[in-house]
RNA sequence: GCACCCGUGGCUCAAUUGGAUAGAGCUCUGGAUUUCGGCUCCAGCGGUUGCAGGUUCGAAUCCUGCCGGGUGUACCA
């Protein structure tokens, strides 16, 4: 709320109060108001003054301004200072709204850089449920980075040359040779999936058996990762997410950048040798362990590449890197981070997303999933059964950082019970009324005298609407699209509610008008909602 | 064992990141609607926020200790 922050900093700097964050709120009852402060209660404990005093010092300058846009300043509870704001006001915010069809998005002359990593999964599989919600997370605060002004670059980490790769080659060779009906033995820790098969049947169409005395050929492991890698990225389209830069573990080795790396944590003596491995010395920065990051076989574990690439990306000199990953990584980013530290990067510019596991429940019942022995439903097999729409919505609705259950059943409910047809249909509705109306359209502008909208529900919407820049702001910061989802839900509830007790378009022209223009406004907002949350708007349904 | 995450009405979750009387949806009970889409709306039932302490004007939120669940804990990635 940039106008009242203004006007406190305004009014502490005239009072003589000491310069302070200033933080407002949204009451939850609205009783107290459109906006409140607890400013005099934190600068009582600055100044030791009593909070009432201080509030009424500072909604006594306030009301000296006599600012039109304000209609009451009042102080309640243990000094916490409300205010509420005039209907013109609002209704002035509204039409600043339809004029303004990206309402919400924050224009910046000189754009702010980012990097967002996400999936990340390497080409042994394909992509699994897991991976989902770190996709669409990924995805959804990319588009939250660009409407805070961010020009995002969004990126897919991936490493194809590692043992898991190896074994990915060795299980394609096994089911090829089953083809000819050789003695084959699969690798006992091989990949079980049907789409195996399938990579082995490919590669017997296309050469035949021409490499069945050639377990070892290249064109095994090859080939799988094409297929893979081909599979990731139609799933990834199928739910809207189009990366910008797949960035290759391999290129760190042949550009020396881990070389590089290693002899510069030998200067920072951060590193020492012991057993003819390189070990971390983690617990000299408060670590419960010191790691590894060569083995004596000379090569380096995952964490020597990972502090590599991390260092690539703070080369790439972005204002903010977002990292999203799985729980299972939430024990090894901290050595990264402390790692990357030590070579004078700037962590503050770097936030890391941990997400919690999703746990798919069929008729209640939990289905427990492995890539490797392939027992699981795939990403793609989830979204065919319950649309991208529902996918992505069902990822991001809540915190990233609590346990998902993602329920098919419910999911595939086209009822009241499933938050995206209740979002939908609100947008849909609204287009229908407005389709309605279009002999009014040419003279909308005629009209721009609002006070007819002046019911509670009414109100609320105006107030709704106002909010959300401030909202995508805050989203921006924090990072967690689940409150933007909520939002979407209490806006689509609120009209849900004026729809029903308030016909748009009746005899009373003025008021028709009004009505027009209030679900024009909420139409925006829903719309770019739903875009930031990748969700297709329906105009029917 | 140790580390990280989670615990909120019967169920699934919110709570503006320390704010005022803890809110929604589902279920259940009872109502509305000849209307611009009945995929909608309204009312009611339901709570000692896992337990016990602590910090302060103020705690679901922060600290400590238990209890219960998840994840991780390799010279694997």
């Amino acid at each position: 709320m940039k106008l009242l922050s203004k006007i406190l900093y305004e009014t502490l700097n005239n009072l003589n109060y000491p310069n302070s964050e200033i933080i407002i709120e949204i009451p939850k009852n609205n009783n107290f108001g459109d906006y409140s402060t607890n400013l005099a209660l934190i600068l009582s404990k600055k100044i030791k003054k009593n909070p009432i005093n201080i509030a009424k010092d500072i909604t006594n300058h306030i009301q000296s301004l006599s600012k039109k846009e304000l209609k009451k300043i009042s102080i309640a509870g243990p000094g916490f200072i409300n205010f509420t704001f005039s209907d013109n006001f609002y209704y002035r915010n509204l039409l600043n709204v339809i004029d303004n069809p990206k309402y919400g998005k924050i224009e910046q002359k000189k754009s702010k850089t980012a990097l967002v990593e996400f999936v990340s999964a390497n080409p042994t599989g394909p992509l699994t449920v897991g991976h989902g919600r770190g996709a669409v997370l990924g995805d959804t605060i990319s588009n939250i980075l660009e409407w805070n002004g961010y020009e995002v670059v969004r990126e897919y980490y991936f490493n194809n040359a590692g043992k898991q790769m190896r074994v990915l080659g060795e299980s394609v060779a096994s089911r090829y040779e089953q083809i000819y009906n050789k003695e084959s033995k699969f690798p006992d820790y091989g990949y079980q999936g049907e789409y195996i098969k399938d990579i082995a049947k490919l590669i017997a169409t296309k050469y035949n058996d021409n490499f069945l005395n050639d377990d070892q050929n290249q064109i095994f492991k090859k080939s799988a990762e094409n297929f893979v890698f081909q599979d990731i990225k139609k799933t990834l389209k199928k739910i809207k997410i189009k990366f910008d830069s797949f960035f290759n573990e391999d290129d760190l080795y042949t550009s020396g950048a881990i070389k590089k790396i290693l002899s510069n944590l030998k200067r920072k003596n951060i590193i020492y040798e012991k057993d003819g491995a390189t070990w971390f010395n983690a617990k000299s920065i408060n670590r419960e362990q010191d790691k590894v990051l060569v083995k004596s076989s000379g090569e380096p574990t995952y964490r020597l590449p990972d502090v590599a690439y991390h260092k690539d990306k703070f080369n790439r000199k972005f204002d903010l890197i977002v990292d999203i990953f799985g729980a299972d990584h939430s024990d090894t980013y901290p050595d990264v981070m402390a790692l990357i530290k030590s070579l004078d990067c700037d962590i503050d510019k770097m936030k890391v997303i941990i997400h919690q596991f999703v746990t798919i429940l069929e008729n209640g019942e939990k289905v427990k999933m492995s890539t490797r022995k392939a027992n699981f439903i795939t990403l793609e097999e989830l979204c065919d059964e319950v649309g991208e729409d529902v996918l992505r919505y069902f990822f991001i609705m809540r915190g990233a950082n609590t346990h998902l259950n993602f329920d098919i059943g419910l999911a595939k409910n086209e009822s009241d019970e499933n938050p995206v047809f209740y979002l939908q249909y609100a947008y849909a509705r609204i287009c229908n009324i407005l389709k309605k109306s279009t002999e009014f359209e040419y003279r909308l502008n005629e009209f721009d005298d609002l006070k007819l909208l002046s019911s509670n529900v009414e109100k609320e919407i105006l107030r709704k609407i106002q909010q959300f820049p401030d909202l995508i702001t805050q989203i921006g910061q924090v990072l967690e699209p689940q409150i933007l989802a909520n939002y979407l839900q209490s806006l689509a509830s609120l009209f849900h509610k004026f729809y029903a007790n308030n016909k748009v378009i009746s005899e009373n022209e003025e008021l028709s008008f009004a009505r027009l223009k209030l679900i024009c406004g909420i139409k925006i907002v829903l719309k770019n909602g739903l875009d930031i949350l990748g969700i297709n708007a329906p105009k029917k349904m």
